[in-house]
DNA sequence: GACTGATTGGACAATCGTGTCCAAAATATT
DNA sequence: AATATTTTGGACACGATTGTCCAATCAGTC
C-alpha cells in the first residue's frame, strides 16, 4: 500500500464519509493515476482502493476523461492552497536571512513540494501532458504562472530592503526553486518519501548557496 | 508526427536498413512508450511506426517487457556516451571562466539533457521506475552514479586551480546542473524543442549564478 | 414504519491488446 | 539458380477494460 494520497488528503474528519465517497473516489483516483498512468489506470482498481462500487465512480463522475479532469483540478487547488499558505511565512525582515529562509525553505519542499499531492501532481501533469492540453494549460497557469511570480515578489521585497542583490528577481525565484529541488528528482524518483532530515539538509543547502550567489557583500 | 527519436538517433547510414530493422523498431518503440506510458504503449502502434510487422518484433526481441528493456538500455548507452562526449570539452584551465564554462553549459545542454534521448529517458524512468526496479537501479548507476562524479572531478579541478571557492565539490556539482535544468521542466515539460537562442539564455543565467555563488572573490 | 434516493454487485456487449501459429512472400546466401 | 533465412500479414484464443443496464439492498428522511 506504501505512501498513498489518501493518508494526507484525509482530513481526520468523519470517516467513512457518509455522502463524502466522492473524495474518496478522487483520492484513490488520484494514486491509481499517479502509479499506473492514465492509460494504465483501470476503473475497478480505482474503485477497489477507494471501497466504493465501480457503478457509483461511472454515476458520480462519469467517464475515465472526466474523472481523470476532476482528479487533477482537485488536486491543482489543493497544492496551489498549499503553497500560498506556507509562502505567509516567508521572512520578509528576518533577523538572520540565513537562518530563517533556510526555514521557510524547509517549510516549502515539506508542504508544497515533496508532499504526495504536489509530486502526483507533477508526475501526472508530465506524463499526460498531451492527453489533456487544456488541463495542461491550467495547470500551468495555477502552478508556474502563480507561483514564481509570487517568490519572485517576496526575494525582490528582500532586495529592496537591503538584504539581498538582486538583477532579475523572476529568474531569481526560478534558480530558487531549482536549488531547492537539486537532490529532490535523484532521490525521490519513485513515490518514496524523504526524511525529515534530507529534507532540512536540501533546505539548508539550497539556502547557503542562494545566498552565496545573491546576498548583500 | 512531432519530434521523434528517430530523427536523432539514425546516423545517415544506410536506410532502410537491411538488417538494421532492429534498430527501427528500438527507435519507434521509444518514441511510443515515451509518449504513451507502458501500459498505453501498444506493440501494434510501434510496429506501424517502424514500419515493421508485428511478428518481427516478437521475432528479435520477444515480448513487451524483454522489449522495454531493451529500449531503455540502449538509450542509457547512447545518452550516457553523449555526456561524456561534452564533458571532454569541460574547461578545466579556462582564459575566461565564465564565458567559456557557460559556453560548455550550453553544449551540454543541447547534447545531453535537451536531447531527445535523454529527455525520454528521464520521462522513462520516471513514469516506469516501479514497475521495472532493477532497469531503474542501472539507470540510477549509469546516470547520476556517474555523471555527477565525473562533473564534481572537473569543479574539483577548476578550484585546485584557484578558480572557484568549493566546500563540497559532489554538492556544488548537483546544484549545477540543477541550475542549468531551471527552466527546463517548466518549459519543456512536453517533448516540444527548445530554440538554441533560450538555452544559451539558461546556460548563461545558471553559469552567472553558479560562478557568483562559487567563484574565487 | 414507509418512502426516496444513492449504492451495490453482477451480468453484459463491445473493444482492444497480447502473444502465438502458420503459410506465403520477400530477402539474403551459397 | 537453388537454398536458407527473415519477414509478412492475417487469423486466432485469451484476458482485460470500458461503459451500460438492472434488480436488490442500503441509508437516511418524513
Amino acid at each position: 500500500m506504501k505512501n498513498s494520497l489518501s493518508d494526507t488528503l484525509l482530513e481526520p474528519e468523519t470517516w467513512p464519509a457518509p455522502q463524502n465517497k466522492r473524495q474518496a473516489i478522487l483520492n484513490a483516483a488520484a494514486d491509481i493515476f499517479a502509479e499506473e498512468g492514465f492509460a494504465g489506470a483501470s476503473i475497478d482498481a480505482i474503485a477497489a482502493r477507494a471501497g466504493v462500487s465501480r457503478q457509483t465512480i461511472y454515476n458520480q463522475l462519469g467517464d475515465k476523461d472526466n474523472l481523470f479532469k476532476v482528479v487533477v483540478s482537485d488536486i491543482t487547488d489543493r497544492s496551489s492552497a498549499g503553497f500560498f499558505k506556507v509562502l505567509d511565512t516567508f521572512p520578509v525582515t528576518p533577523k538572520n536571512l540565513e537562518a530563517e529562509l533556510a526555514e521557510f525553505s524547509a517549510n516549502l519542499l515539506r508542504k508544497a513540494i515533496c508532499d504526495p499531492n504536489g509530486r502526483w501532481l507533477r508526475k501526472l501533469v508530465e506524463t499526460e501532458g498531451d492527453r489533456f492540453p487544456e488541463l495542461f494549460e491550467t495547470w500551468k497557469e495555477y502552478g508556474p504562472g502563480k507561483k514564481y511570480p509570487a517568490i519572485a515578489a517576496r526575494l525582490a521585497q528582500l532586495a529592496l530592503g537591503g538584504y539581498l542583490d538582486l538583477d532579475d528577481p523572476a529568474l531569481a525565484a526560478r534558480q530558487y526553486m531549482a536549488l531547492l529541488a537539486t537532490d529532490l528528482k535523484i532521490n525521490q524518483q519513485t513515490g518514496r518519501p524523504m526524511p525529515e532530515s534530507e529534507i532540512d539538509q536540501m533546505a539548508a543547502d539550497a539556502t547557503k548557496t542562494f545566498i552565496r550567489a545573491f546576498g548583500r557583500r
